[in-house]
DNA sequence: CGTCGTATTGAGCGGTCTCAAAAAGAGTGG
DNA sequence: CCACTCTTTTTGAGACCGCTCAATACGACG
């Protein structure tokens, strides 16, 4: 984690991670809280692999039996409209998986594309759900997963349907904070913010272009920074009250 | 409790039914596919209520220990942003839950309106979740009505993300359309549709005077036709093709 | 130094919103 | 059946947010 790893696809030499001494085994579904044998699950580990950057590496509509876990990097779910606009639907950070989905149907309803070199680990998606099924608290725990995911969704649809340009990106840029913050990947009011303009505009319904207006208003009136990939929040007071972060939220953002 | 207190328009004046001979029961979570035993579900079966129209009966943010299932009429899940906006998330016809939620947690996040009167099944959500996690069969079909439910928020993300006003609008009329058919409340091309503009407004993240037009401009161009709560879909091929339906959506439409 | 991807900026358009007023329905009580 | 009220729908006019297109600037990389 702490290793940097930016472009060069020929560094990023990193030795197969054991699960065992995994910084972000206690956030996923199979090992986090209290039911997980890491040993366990790293018998049946298929793989560990790693993803350039712009890769799509699973398909909507295609058929896909491996379950992945983001190990490093960033990577984003997206699904297309007929017309070709694209969605995404979520960022996908280390330790998350990338598709509870596949634990019940091989056939995916969105893409998964590579937004920074990435590393996965990989699992049979049967085998995994086997593994997740008998332990009951495992099985638990994944239904939390899904809880949060569907809350998590809500928030966006929240977004998308009742918030203005703006606010959708603070909204964003805040989410991403608090997630990337919660794994200890950043660790004051700076971290990495690998995402382009398009990708911001893709997540929030918005233009590349609108979206570079409202960054840089942001930059203007002092609330956000944006140095080579590097995101300051200056003024968070300003930031969370165009947000308009509501206790609802906050309660549940708790929960990881 | 059980005992009715609407201002009864004089109809349903229907005894408590029993889970047994329940014409949706294949619908819900706890009695479809193979594993519920509809004797034992009705014996914990908490009671039989009646909600008038309008009211709130689930509160954003507040405890809630019971699990319903809508029995008659509709409803509709929403949530409102700090500054009062509101975004209904769902809505729930008879067979749907109202909420997977209360099975494991009772702070709710969102709220849950009636939008006709209403009856409700009524179950202690400890008692039910006890009960779906004693048969195997269940809990897997739980997962999949999760799996449904963030595919279905999904769907809604790419509506509110990408599409047009005219296109959100086809979009909810189709998809009301295939769930009532699917339900077999509805049989041709003609339905019941309760929602008020204002409604189609709150779920497509548009204002109600812009969904008047919208479903004028609809109305003229002899696409649907809508008369007293009862929407007619005259040219079927014109309106999927605003909506620009996806072989996807087609796909996953026909889990239920 | 040239190329490619990305960001910025400007000008103009259009979809959707706001505000406001009028019209149409639906429910209520006489 | 009518008169009254409340809710909902329709319509118009004007403003604004965000979009499109296009040109330019920037920055990383080879």
């Amino acid at each position: 984690m702490g290793v940097a790893f930016m472009k060069s696809r020929g560094t990023h030499s990193r030795q197969e991670p054991s699960c065992l001494s995994c910084p972000i085994r206690a956030l996923t579904v199979y090992l986090g809280g209290i039911g997980g044998n890491a040993g366990e699950v790293l018998k049946f580990r298929k793989a560990w692999r790693r993803v350039p950057r712009k890769t799509v590496f699973v398909w909507e509509n295609e058929i896909c039996d491996e379950f992945f876990t983001v190990h490093r990097g960033w990577a984003y779910c997206y699904r297309v409209t007929r017309d070709g606009a694209r969605q995404i639907v979520q960022f996908l950070l280390p330790g998350d998986c990338v598709s509870l989905t596949a634990l019940y149907r091989n056939r995916m309803y969105f893409s998964v594309r590579a937004l920074t070199d990435l590393s996965l680990c990989v699992f049979d998606s049967v085998a995994m759900s086997d593994y997740i099924h008998a332990h009951a608290s495992l099985g638990q725990r994944l239904e939390e997963f899904w809880l949060r995911e569907s809350f998590l969704l809500s928030n966006r649809l929240m977004d998308l349907g009742q918030r203005s340009g703006p606010q959708r990106v603070a909204r964003l840029v805040l989410d991403l904070h608090h997630r990337m913050t919660a794994r200890g990947i950043a660790k004051g009011r700076t971290f990495e913010f690998p995402l382009r303009h398009q990708h911001v505009a893709e997540a929030s319904g918005l233009t590349a272009v609108h979206v570079s207006r409202i960054m840089s208003a942001l930059r203007d009136r002092g609330v956000i920074d944006l140095d080579r990939n590097m995101l300051t929040i200056r003024d968070s007071e300003a930031l969370s009250d165009l947000a308009g972060i509501s206790s609802t939220e906050a309660t549940y953002q708790t929960v990881a």
